[in-house]
DNA sequence: CACTCCTTAT
């Protein structure tokens, strides 16, 4: 028994046991993945009396506070334990505050860090500039400024790059470029940043003039610029800016390819964005999962389904906006069973549907007349996934029953719809009324629609037609009238058509196209031909009227009709024009369209602010529901 | 022991 009270010597460890088993601790907490794992070291190393130790303290701090499968609650009891936190611990818990959207209390943290006579640190001040910034504190935020300064942090790059940020948020312009020009050592953050800011609201002149000061710039910051005028539908620019990048060797990127192709995808320019693509596998650039799913919206959008399945199939890892995306594609292209089939087999490769999917799917439903479909996987979101019908899927759902007819359905699911129908919703019952010639509905929708948006020029035009097409003329003009008086301008229409490479955009009635006499010209051949073929110009009432292209033009000058007419001029017999279009097909555009369509035997596939039209031998995909 | 910028879609 006696020997039990010896202790049999071992030999010497070059760490102290105690030491030994804390690195080992702290090993294993980098390592935890949920919150009982990290208990679990957490009472060992209170077992080892370093409940107090800042150093271990802070680790696990750090895990609660700012990990996904934390507990920012847990965290603070940890920290009230403390008796002397460091500032690594603070700006922890304020990082936590910060993710955890409790902005408020992020700022709050940091004066009560002050309290206590603990410095910030070169991270303090990042942080809590952002809690500012995100939560428009616009007073706090100058006075955590001043703190840069007195706390000896105005050379600090992360700090001043953050100041840009908070201060484009604010809209202070001139403030946010005065911390750049004051910056001791500008990098591609502080530009960027700028660029992007400046861009975001509408002041390309100025985006450019900082991009233009960048003495070296580097593919982040062209990239920052393209996608500036990106955003802002200045794809031309974009182009230049682009080319001018290419002529200075820079080399493309992921990012850029990403923006490129979006320019491509908003302009219709087919032959543009399959050169990107050809860059993209050429060059190796990473395909990651958004870019994906851009190249496969360029090739939905460009018209070219076909190519979007061919690149989606071949996709070693197909990430989920990509399912949503191809399915969407779908949707705009009429493909409502083909939509379905491709929800099927995601679900046979155990791909689970979210949110999106769904509004996709249901759009599909919608613009392809499946009306049981629609109404059956609109319960089956929540059945099957447990996902709740949001605002977008009952809009889908309202698209649904009004193209087919059901207004009263469609109608009382607005009514009983647990959410207020915001103006997507009810413009879709607008739509419905439209297509379904319901005046007494359509006027009462169309006023709260115009209401909620007053200054969306598409929302009038529709109650104007809905008018006239009641012969209501009075009223057609007091919508002119208050379009006028509110200082709604409408959107100019447009069209894009691409060939070889090169696109073309016409503007109703627009003559500055060098080649416009022969233009015009093929415009009234055209209108000849269908005309022997039954075509009767839809000029009704068009005195009156209000279209969405411009009215002072005539009607049969549409740009729509100016693209086919150059695209039939400049192509090979047979040969299918593919046209992008701002606004909606107009009625007359439509079934010209058809016709030519069928004269000329030509395939004609537009694409307008909703969805495609496949015109082929007279008919149109969308079975004249638009 | 750590932080900020540029990319898609609905």
């Amino acid at each position: 028994m006696a020997s039990i009270l010896h202790v049999i010597p071992t030999p010497q460890s070059p760490a102290s046991p105690k030491t030994k088993t804390l690195g080992t601790l702290l090993r294993g907490l980098a390592s935890c993945s949920t919150m009982s794992e990290l208990k679990q070291f957490h009472a060992q190393i209170i077992k080892l009396g370093l409940s107090c130790d800042n150093d271990a303290m802070g680790r696990v701090i750090k895990f609660c506070a700012t990990l996904e499968s934390g507990d920012l609650n847990y965290a603070l009891q940890v920290f009230d334990k403390l008796p002397n936190p460091d500032t690594f611990i603070y700006n922890t818990i304020i990082r936590g505050y910060l993710q955890s959207q409790l902005l408020k209390e992020s700022v709050l943290f940091y004066s009560q860090m002050l309290e206590c006579s603990v410095s910030p640190n070169n991270f303090t001040l990042p942080l809590v500039i952002r809690a500012c910034c995100m939560d428009n504190a616009v007073e706090e935020g100058k006075q955590i400024h001043g703190h840069v300064i007195k706390f000896g942090f105005g050379f600090d790059k992360f700090s001043q790059n953050n100041l840009i940020h908070m201060y484009v948020n604010f809209h202070f312009l001139e403030e946010a470029k005065r911390v750049l020009d004051n910056m001791y050592e500008k990098d591609d953050v502080s530009w960027t940043t700028l660029i992007s800011g400046f861009a975001q609201l509408g002041y390309l002149a100025e985006a450019f003039r900082v991009f233009d000061s960048i003495s070296e710039k580097s593919s982040v910051c062209w990239n920052a610029m393209i996608s500036a005028y990106v955003h802002n539908n200045q794809f031309h620019q974009a182009f230049a800016l682009f080319e001018r990048m290419m002529s200075e060797d820079v080399v493309i990127d992921k990012f850029i390819a990403a923006s490129m192709l979006s320019a491509c995808t908003r302009l219709g320019a087919l032959k543009q964005g399959e050169w990107i693509v050809e860059q993209v596998e050429k060059s190796r650039i990473d395909l990651d999962s958004k870019l994906a799913t851009t190249i496969i919206d360029m090739y939905c959008k460009c018209g070219c389904l076909d190519k979007a399945l061919q690149f989606f199939k071949g996709l070693r890892r197909k990430g989920i906006s990509s399912w949503n995306c191809m399915i969407g594609g779908l949707a705009m292209h009429g493909k409502g069973e083909a939509a379905i089939e491709l929800l099927k087999e995601m679900e046979s490769e155990r791909v689970a549907p979210d949110y999106i999917t769904f509004v996709n799917l249901l759009s599909a439903c919608a613009h392809s007349g499946l009306i049981e479909e629609g109404k059956h996987y609109f319960h089956y979101m929540k059945e099957a996934y447990g996902i709740e019908p949001g605002m977008e899927h009952y809009g889908c759902l309202v698209d649904l029953l009004g193209r087919a007819g059901l207004l009263e359905e469609a109608r009382n699911i607005v009514k009983e719809m647990p959410m207020n129908a915001d103006v997507g919703v009810l413009g879709a019952l607008l739509g419905a009324c439209r297509i379904h010639k319901n005046i007494e509905l359509g006027e009462i929708i169309g006023k709260q629609v115009i209401e909620l948006e007053p200054q969306n020029s598409g929302r009038y035009v529709l109650l104007a037609n809905l008018y006239a097409y009641a012969g209501r003329w009075e009223d057609v003009a007091n919508i002119r009238k208050l379009m006028n008086d509110r200082g709604v301008k409408k959107a100019p229409g447009f069209s894009v058509v691409e060939l070889e490479g090169v696109v073309s955009e016409f503007t109703a009635g627009g003559r500055t196209h060098p080649q416009a006499k022969e233009i015009y010209a093929k415009v009234n051949e055209m209108l000849d031909c269908i005309k022997s073929a039954g075509y009767v110009p839809d000029s009704d009432g068009l005195q009156q009227d209000i279209d969405e292209e411009e009215r002072e033009n005539p009607l049969y000058y549409h740009s729509e009709k100016l693209a086919i007419a150059f695209g039939l001029l400049k192509t090979k017999p047979g040969a299918v024009l593919r046209i992008t279009k701002n606004l909606r097909v107009c009625k007359d555009c439509h079934q010209a369209s058809k016709l030519i369509s069928k004269v000329y035997d030509r395939e004609i596939i537009v694409r307008d602010r909703n969805r495609f039209h496949h015109f082929k031998d007279g008919e149109c995909s969308c079975k004249d529901y638009w």
